[in-house]
DNA sequence: TAGCCGATCCCCT
DNA sequence: GGGGATCGGCTAA
């Protein structure tokens, strides 16, 4: 991404700020699709090529089937993003679209994060353990949803952290206004929208009633394979969020994002340095 | 802008 | 009965 160049001369925030407004309001010639061209159809550029992963024979080419869920967690959750959009059509066929910028991975039995440590299985967390590309969405505080992707392996799944919203953003400021404490507040910017975990489930109305859903099947919610990007996303791999009491496997780097995005949710100038000076080097062989 | 803290209730032990 | 993969409002610097 030519932002991560930009990086060197400018402080994160104002260049998180700037790319807001570039992705909001593009003034340097680049197209970027507006809303409801996004809104309509699968991607215009699907590539010359069609990947192994893409499924359904009719209508939707650019859906992701179940071949690409079925790899190891921290494979699928840096697979994630960056190109994959993920779709949430409503029950009026409105559909709501983001791209995947951040994500965490949880391993299975052996993460001391992860619900399914120790390899406990109980009705909540079933989806953790099903066939990849199972979601597994559950209640936060009372009050919150998290939506997970299960991935290869036993108890092992992605949790998204956040999206780049493409389309149907009014729609997505209305569930995000509807469900917020203080509705009668301002209206959120779009940055806000679903840069965290409960919170895009809240802008695409996720709820339980999506657990143990197949993401590589279901109706109302499914993966895209988003225009091609000119080059690979700068991926930061840092600590995952909220899970302190972990130990060790609080500190570990399982969680991603891309490197200058204005729509992650937490951002670790530690690991980005990391990562820039290769310390981190987002290697798989971290774990 | 960063840090603190209350809200809220299901799930697990 | 306690804790939690979060969020947003408030306050201080």
């Amino acid at each position: 991404m030519a932002s991560s160049k930009l990086s060197c001369t400018m402080g994160q925030k104002k260049q998180r700020a700037l790319e807001a407004k570039r992705h909001q309001n593009p003034s340097d010639g680049t197209q970027m699709p507006s809303p409801k061209e996004l809104h309509l159809g699968p991607p215009a550029t699907l590539g010359p090529t069609r990947s192994i992963y893409f499924s359904s024979p009719e209508g939707r080419p650019a859906r992701l089937g179940s071949a690409f869920f079925d790899q190891p967690a921290v494979s699928l959750a840096r697979a994630f993003l960056g190109q994959q959009i993920l779709v949430r059509r409503l029950d009026d066929s409105t559909e709501l679209r983001g791209r995947i910028v951040e994500t965490e991975a949880y391993l299975g039995p052996e993460d001391e994060a992860a619900h399914s440590r120790g390899g406990r299985q109980t009705p909540r967390n079933r989806g953790m353990f099903m066939k990849p590309g199972t979601l597994y969405v559950y209640l936060i505080y009372g009050m919150y949803f998290c939506m997970n992707v299960s991935s290869r392996g036993d108890g092992a799944c992605v949790l998204l952290r956040a999206l780049e919203p493409l389309g149907g953003l009014e729609a997505m400021r209305q569930l995000r206004h509807a469900l917020r404490k203080g509705a009668a507040g301002r209206a959120l910017k779009d940055r806000e929208l679903c840069n965290g975990p409960s919170k895009l489930c809240q802008a695409l109305a996720i709820d339980r009633s999506f657990d143990q859903r197949d993401l590589a099947r279901d109706e109302s919610v499914w993966l895209e394979q988003g225009p091609p990007e000119p080059s690979e996303p700068a991926v930061v791999a840092a600590a995952r969020v909220g899970i302190g009491q972990a130990g060790e496997w609080a500190q570990k780097p399982l969680r991603f994002y891309i490197r200058g995005s204005p729509w992650v949710s937490v951002v670790d100038r530690a690991a980005e340095r990391d990562t820039q000076t290769g310390a981190r080097a987002c290697s798989h062989k971290d774990f």
